[in-house]
DNA sequence: CTGAAAGCGCTAACAC
DNA sequence: GTGTTAGCGCTTTCAG
């Protein structure tokens, strides 16, 4: 029975040497001797030692842990961001405190100020768009932070992710390039959300470029889940014209678009096309497959750990990592049926 | 610009109080005169004062900080309950700390003890079966923790979850019903994980009741993911015999091995019956929507929140919350074609 | 109800 | 290389 924990001092005592030479053995073990080193080293096994991480921290200001703050932790693409993240990071031996704050900037402030009171040595957030307290408690923390996701509408540098509006612009091209002309979107809130407002961007460039515009009543809010989906197609279903194409801003969306479609006999792709975004791995299992963007998620992860631990290092690194987000086509996206129609007549 | 951050001592000053009440105005409001109360919070106003936590933890030994430890964050189900521990924990002013073994035993042995060092007030685990160290390691450093998913295999008081003995039986049962008489099933590894074990075993009962067996050669071990799900059905399709249902350990295999049988031109339900576990989202999304367990996983996350919050307070609350997680029949369970024959013969 | 003072366990100079 | 010694910023007795 142990009634308290041992600490350095006990283990410095067992090994016969000084509470600062028991340190660096833990920490800078190259710079004592390896003779106090192995003392250190079996007095730590036989009393079971295991620093003191508030102390630790305290002293050192470092805490050996970093936060991450997602939208939402209910969509596979966050999910396998994280994972990737707390891997990378547990290499570094550091820690992943993490939260969500469900597409609500002024949570995410709470949510920041909670985990600024805890103490984490770093900062990954999704997106670039957060309420300017945001910023300003990283700078008077000091806190290193690295936005992911995209690297739209800032000038920050330390971002990994991909262009919002370059994905979406390549695949609205390809829609139209299908011969679409009635688009639609599905997306989210352009709330404190710069990646909804790029894409919008995007596709609005392609689409100009063929001489076409969303038509504003085409374009529809809905939450990024299943569900989500699912009313907005039943929206733009009841609408007065239909549209040949939606665009949904996530996988999830366009599954339970997909899934709407079919409890109501509309047929895909030959009464309306849909794409997503993600290519989460169930965009593969719809039926037909789902056209989409692939957003490297588990990469975003990894290059975020390791850009966060080089700016944690002093290591300014190099900037914007910038990766690819292509288009994947299968078989959701096709021609209109008019261009079908008119094809074969031909 | 701000040098350096505020300190207690900095706010006691300012409020013209002592260190000694200022503290207790930030953590006992209602032991400190309504007048110094208000002088100490516009002090930390003025400051923009924030605690440091580590210093916290250190004096009071509180970190107001509990980790969670899962097999993998890859799986919907642990990631809804992540967010439902995550969002009732926030409202006990308690932070995430998460991490994954990924089904290694030995990992999560690493992970607790590098979450150790960090410091958290309590721990949760998913499942009843740990390495003895994982034990010991509370034990020695008196952390409360609760054990979710599963109250199988286990006399510990303090299990947030349900019976996967109960469960599985109960799924038997209903297959056996249908007159499946060639059962097989595709589940995880059994080392280290109750739940697949008290699955077999719930399984196996039902059967028996039955007159049945599990054949050997109709239990494959496949990963908890699509890709498990999809080499399990190769496995079984390519055997000897074939079975005519398969039950599988998780959704995600399930909907995996769906998909191959879809790939391989299989019927579902004609051809073979499948039955998932968990009951994600997708299910009612494949062709037919998928018979399955329904697991309370968002109950799980808030009640294991809810639990360990008690024993933290050190009140040792009631014990073992059992949940329910009745059978969900929809459409990939069904007669076998040998039945449905003979009954059109009648 | 408040102030003073003693640590919490560790790190980081600083001399030796 | 190693020992000594200040703190890190807060909580918590203990008197008053």
């Amino acid at each position: 029975m142990k009634p308290t924990r041992a600490t350095l001092a006990d283990v410095a005592r067992l090994a016969g040497v000084s509470l600062g030479s028991a340190s660096r053995a833990l920490s800078v073990p190259d710079q004592v001797k390896p003779q106090t080193l192995a003392n250190v080293q079996r007095a730590v096994e036989q009393l079971g030692y295991v620093r003191n991480g508030a102390a630790q921290a305290l002293a050192s200001r470092k805490t050996h842990t970093v936060a991450a703050i997602y939208p939402t932790l209910n969509n596979p693409i966050y999910a396998d961001s994280i994972q990737a993240l707390q891997q990378t990071l547990w290499g570094y031996g550091y820690q992943l405190l993490i939260a969500s704050h469900e597409y609500k900037p002024a949570r995410e402030l709470e949510v920041l100020r909670a985990i600024l009171e805890r103490g984490v040595d770093g900062l990954v957030l999704v997106g670039t768009d957060h309420p300017p307290e945001v910023f300003e408690l990283t700078r008077q923390y000091d806190l290193p932070y690295v936005l992911t996701w995209s690297v739209d509408e800032t000038q920050y540098p330390h971002c990994v992710g991909f262009s919002n509006f370059e994905a979406a612009y390549a695949l609205a091209r390809r829609i139209v390039g299908f011969g679409h002309r009635r688009v639609a979107m599905c997306g989210g809130s352009t709330f404190g959300n710069e990646r909804v407002r790029a894409r919008q961007a995007g596709t609005r460039a392609a689409l100009r470029e063929a001489g076409l515009d969303l038509r504003p009543e085409w374009i529809v809010e809905a939450p990024f889940t299943f569900e989500g989906g699912r009313q907005a197609l039943r929206e733009l279903w009841d609408g007065e014209a239909r549209p040949s194409v939606v665009i949904c801003g996530t996988d999830l969306q366009a599954i339970g678009l997909l899934d709407e479609c079919r409890a109501k006999r509309i047929r895909v792709p030959e009464d309306l096309s849909v794409t997503g975004f993600d290519d989460i791995e169930q965009a593969r299992l719809t039926q037909p497959p789902l056209t989409t963007v692939r957003v490297p998620s588990l990469e975003i992860g990894t290059r975020a750990a390791r850009h966060l631990m080089a700016l944690i290092d002093g290591k300014d690194g190099d900037d914007e990592i910038v990766l690819d987000a292509p288009v994947v086509e299968r078989g959701t996206l096709a021609k209109p049926a008019d261009l079908r129609r008119s094809a074969r007549e031909q």
